[in-house]
DNA sequence: CCCTGTGCTGAAAACGATTTCAGTGCGGTG
DNA sequence: CACCGCACTGAAATCGTTTTCAGCACAGGG
């Protein structure tokens, strides 16, 4: 367990630590037979630096954090996954925080982050904008899916405006024209966005925009069983159901299927993500698809290039990732208002 | 963003960087009045200490890591949730190392976490044994729901040998004695104890255990569905299946659906965990319940004991958390080898 | 009254790297 | 031949703590 110092490495390749710090650092600085010495034997000897004492005379910070506000969600399980990755092939500890959508958390958990100079954080779509803030003000800060202040954090998103129209489009394309859109709580960005790429769709189309059909999920399953129920005390029952996130949609998909009503025969329904919950449906699921690798791929990189540059100018960027919609087998093209009694499309 | 440090705290109240560094680690070495004045102060400017600086001098690592194999599992992404609540509570950084059951990433994420000193990893089941060997010899390790060897490490485990027990139990009384059994990969001890259960429930019984009722799958969904498949070639089919976790019972219950195939009225269906996982059929899966909560405040009390100790003496300790049968609607009563042709129970 | 032990505090030495500054040797220029 | 610049290296200061050691004052015992 005693690890091998710099000093101990000087001494063996019979030179200064200040030499052994600049292989470390600025190998060019260094003569090349030198070099080579001494990288051999911290090769031979196993150096690994000490990172406490690395980081003690710089005031920059160590290590990242990347926010997502439900684990269990396969979504965000995924760029947890993925922003992990990535982190440890460039070894740079990543800290992930699991907000429980409650703000308290948030705060305890940035407090904590900051405490320790981490370097900077990456938040996913649904954590509030004081905590992003606040992050911001100390820390160098990335947004996943989520729109903060023009120009003062950096941003990939999915292009969730357009994603909103693809789907409205292709329900249109059906012939449906009772589309009901279950949204996201207020102030989520990503879910308004795709409110207003349906909004606009339908009216583009001709369509009048009915309010009564936009129902206010929170991006849970339970939201899901929650819409349906609701549409259904409607006059006029949606022909298609648009949601603002698939775990919303799986909702609807199991409430329809409680209820003896099949999808897409009956009802036609499309999500937003496209995330892998297995075949546990047995359906997939028609779905507006985020390039989630693109996502957090951008992202990161934006995170490492102003770790690089350090406090020079930020250069905040905005990236948006173009979504595609993936067609499942819960949309069918609408043919009456009886449909959901008497007929089956084919 | 300029901290202050303990030095100029020492300058303000008159005293010496020791004094206040005492403050902070050991208060009772300080006089009432100066400790106050001093806890004021500190208070008054926000001081906060560095933390690469007072890792400096201490041989001992810092934070934690936790190892999961898929991030993606519900019981696995709940562990995270947990432990990472746990850890932050007591301000201390975690590492979420998602392995995705791939050796060559346990390999890499070990080195790196080793490279940072890490002071302590918990393992949650299904991580190599060579990975767990290794971290075990260079820093404090914890295992949850895995045997491996005998006082050599700490481990928290649901009693998964007297669950497989309650499962079989329950099914023999249900009058089933054809129970298919879903095992686990070689080597993943929990699911090989809650077979060792099954097959000894059986034997107490005077039900012989047959082998080819036995199918080996890997925790995913998809052996669940391969499962219930091979089931079907048997000449004669289980009445009943038992998996050794929920993820794999649900593909059973997703093939059955998939095959006109009704359970439980035609089969019954148990599984391990109970995992908060929607199904689209709305059927509470009937489930050997795992108590996360106690697995993991478990898991993470020893570890803090262990860090606390240092390298005194580890005294590895072995803990089971009690398990419970948590009835769903997923079995039913066995009433002749015709059920899934003609009958229902009630 | 002296000595010893105890309770408290400060000076100074680590901890292990980075970084600055001051050489050294050598080749090229005036 | 003297001078300068360049490429390279080493000595030493520095980062912000913890920890050790010594010192001081005071109380109690002989």
């Amino acid at each position: 367990m005693a690890r091998y110092t710099i000093t101990e490495i000087a001494r063996l390749c019979h030179t200064s630590p200040a030499t052994v710090s600049r292989v470390l650092n600025n190998p060019e600085l260094v003569a090349e037979p030198l070099r080579e010495r001494i990288r051999q034997t911290m090769e031979q000897v196993g150096y690994r630096p000490n990172p406490f004492a690395s980081r003690l005379g710089s005031k920059s910070g160590w290590g990242l954090a990347l926010f997502v506000f439900d684990i269990l969600n396969p979504f965000f399980a995924l760029i947890v996954r993925r922003i992990s990755h990535l982190a440890m092939e460039r070894r740079i500890p990543l800290t992930v925080c699991d907000t429980e959508n409650n703000e308290e958390k948030e705060r305890i958990y940035l407090d904590y982050l900051l405490d320790n100079k981490i370097a900077g954080i990456i938040f996913a779509e649904g954590i509030s904008f004081s905590t992003i803030e606040r992050a911001q003000q100390s820390t160098e800060t990335v947004l996943i899916d989520r729109h903060y202040q023009e120009g003062v954090v950096s941003e990939v998103s999915s292009d969730n405006y357009a994603g909103g129209c693809q789907a409205t489009e292709y329900l249109l394309q059906l012939n449906h024209r009772t589309i009901g859109f279950i949204g996201g709580p207020p102030g989520w960005t990503s879910a308004d966005d795709r409110f207003r790429g349906y909004r606009d769709t339908l009216e583009r189309h001709g369509v009048t925009f009915r309010p009564e059909l936009v129902f206010q999920g929170d991006l849970r399953f339970e939201s899901g069983t929650d819409a349906l129920e609701y549409f259904l005390t409607l006059p006029e029952w949606p022909s298609a159901i648009f949601s603002a996130n698939d775990q919303m949609a799986f909702g609807v998909l199991s409430k329809a299927h409680a209820l003896n009503i099949s999808v897409p025969e009956d009802i036609s329904l499309i999500g937003f993500d496209d995330i892998p919950l297995y075949s546990l449906y047995n359906t997939r699921l028609t779905a507006v698809q985020q390039n989630i690798d693109a996502l957090c791929t951008s992202a990161f990189q934006i995170m490492l290039a102003k770790l690089d540059t350090g406090a020079g100018r930020p250069e905040e960027r905005r990236v948006v990732i173009p979504t595609r919609l993936k067609i499942g087998e819960t949309c069918s093209k609408y043919s009456g208002p009886r449909a959901r009694d008497f007929q089956r499309t084919g």
